[in-house]
DNA sequence: TTGTACGCGTTATCAC
DNA sequence: GTGATAACGCGTACAA
């Protein structure tokens, strides 16, 4: 019963021909009779053959795998974030029908020697970085060539990222169309090239509409976002809207407001960015600029698994703007 | 500078022996003279020497790799549910310094072809098993021996969960000990044993307090939450707490709770299950049971990693309340 | 205890 | 166009 798994030996013997004719069928290489082909995909089909992924990589001395690359405090902190979750559904989905595999690597902050340790590993098809610093990125691309940055971009790696700018200027329009003028904003680490570019956003939409900015700084977690939040409200009591860098900042600015008795919306509106399930879940639920990061991430996945790959790709995904309770007229 | 990577066959030239005895060495196989072993050992870490894992993969017929096997509608919902995240760390956290994979396979609910497909990839080390039905662990177990479950077990699969009984009587108990006294649970769902564990703890706290029973069904959902929320609401006006069978459960009936204008924790506290990134960031913060996700997947993974696995090993482990606002003095 | 020789399943380089 | 044959790097009976 338990028969042995099938070999390209065993389809070729089926076929009556060589293991090397097998072999160019199954990789699709030009130089094969056509009813070769035809008569060994035959057998393949019955056989139920498919071709040993692992015996393969020996051969070829690279494997099918995409390794996903992240920056973070520590494992936990990787798991705690929603953002992740949707980063590693996308690779997924790019990854579909494929047998290719994915793996996961955590670099933790400020530890050179996990990112070699990164390195050391056999060589896949590829990386997609989230949360890499250019200069952590250099040094990657000594040891690995295809690679791709989701958001955060080193020169010479094609980058996949969601328009920010737009997506932000698109939220504080709409606060504007809901009658608030005194809209502050709390943004994200400047190291961060998403958080710089929802930054800018901001100041621009605000500088368009003569409106006078008011900022604060934070990190994108729900800490800062609290503490920001706090500091907001000392200096300008009668502000009327908050614009979050993402959504997890926001959840901190909404627990503030409502400890500070005022009501969301009625008092001050809220909106985030990401649209992550903190969004949604939140109480009210958040209106949230959408991220379609699954999207992203299986595009840059899909790169990674092309042949030969454009270097200088630069795809910015639209944005959208998931009105909920917390900006509600 | 690009020197080739060493192989066995560099370490055996190095050290003077044969290629055999470099594997017994690496494998840590007895039959080696000391001295023998010590030398080699030398060598190896000089020339920095690693084990090529695909050629000991396709060796030894099976590969380093530990599979995530989770039943979920689709991929986009395994991303949005930050328990899946917390798993993936928790296994990320148990292949530390192991040159482990992991390979992660969502098989879509109600699609045996999908779970078929998980069955045919090369064998590895063994799979994880989270939110898998006993009929589907059945079919699994026919193609992969090694196997083991997160909360849902299959008779022969051993499992590890958490003390869902305990955590909700604590919880129960808490709420109590606040003085309420018409306390409401909305369940998971019950082909899910630890709803129903969940479930259970909750009667039998209500049963020793000598309280009446509310509850709703749901099925681990925020929606869920917040109908059953509704229609608790609607049958007993006069309830002053609720627990939920998970944070997101929990998150929907908050937001109905203060669409309805009740205050939380003043008229209603609420008390959520799994201690998740949604307790800490809803507003105000959930009360919630903790769940030590992340060690128990790290432990599951570990057992995987044992060479001979106990397959009657089921453990269970302690949860802790983690008081917030939702439900404070 | 140590070494020889072969197998794992595929790709790649040659001749034919 | 096709087919031997040698890698790829390692595990492992088996013999020495």
């Amino acid at each position: 019963m338990e028969r042995r798994t099938q070999t390209l030996a065993d389809v070729a013997r089926a076929a009556g021909v060589s293991r090397s004719s097998v072999s160019r069928v199954i990789n699709r290489e030009p130089g094969v009779a056509p009813e070769v082909r035809q008569r060994v995909e035959e057998v393949i089909s019955t056989l139920g053959y498919r071709p040993n992924p692992v015996a393969r990589a020996l051969a070829t001395g690279s494997a099918d795998v995409v390794e996903l690359v992240v920056v973070e405090r520590d494992r936990r902190s990787f798991g705690a974030n929603p953002h992740y979750g949707r980063v590693v559904a996308g690779i997924l989905e790019g990854l579909a029908d494929t047998d290719v595999q994915l793996r996961i690597n955590v670099v933790e902050k400020g530890a050179p020697a996990a990112a070699l340790a990164v390195a050391t590993r056999s060589p896949g098809l590829g990386s997609v970085l989230v949360n890499v610093s250019p200069a952590l990125a250099e040094d990657l691309s000594r040891d690995r060539e295809r690679m791709v940055s989701m958001g955060r971009s080193a020169p010479g790696i094609p980058s996949f990222t969601a328009e920010n700018e737009n997506g932000v200027r698109s939220a504080i329009r709409h606060l504007y169309a809901l009658g608030r003028r005194r809209i502050a904003a709390i943004h994200g680490p400047m190291k961060n090239p998403c958080a710089v570019g929802r930054r800018d956003g901001y100041f621009d939409a605000i500088a368009q509409l003569g409106l006078t900015p008011i900022t604060a700084d934070g990190d994108f977690s729900r800490e800062t976002g609290a503490e920001a939040t706090r500091r907001l409200l000392a200096t300008h009591p009668d502000l009327d809207a908050i614009f979050c860098a993402c959504d997890q900042t926001a959840t901190g600015a909404l627990q503030v407001l409502m400890e500070s008795g005022r009501r969301v919306p009625d008092d001050v509106a809220l909106v985030g960015f990401d649209d992550s399930v903190l969004a949604a879940a939140a109480s009210p639920p958040l209106t949230s600029v959408h991220q379609p990061v699954e999207q992203i991430a299986a595009s840059a996945t899909r790169l990674l698994l092309q042949r030969r790959m454009d270097t200088w790709q630069r795809d910015a995904f639209p944005t959208a703007l998931a009105i909920r309770k917390s900006s509600a007229g």
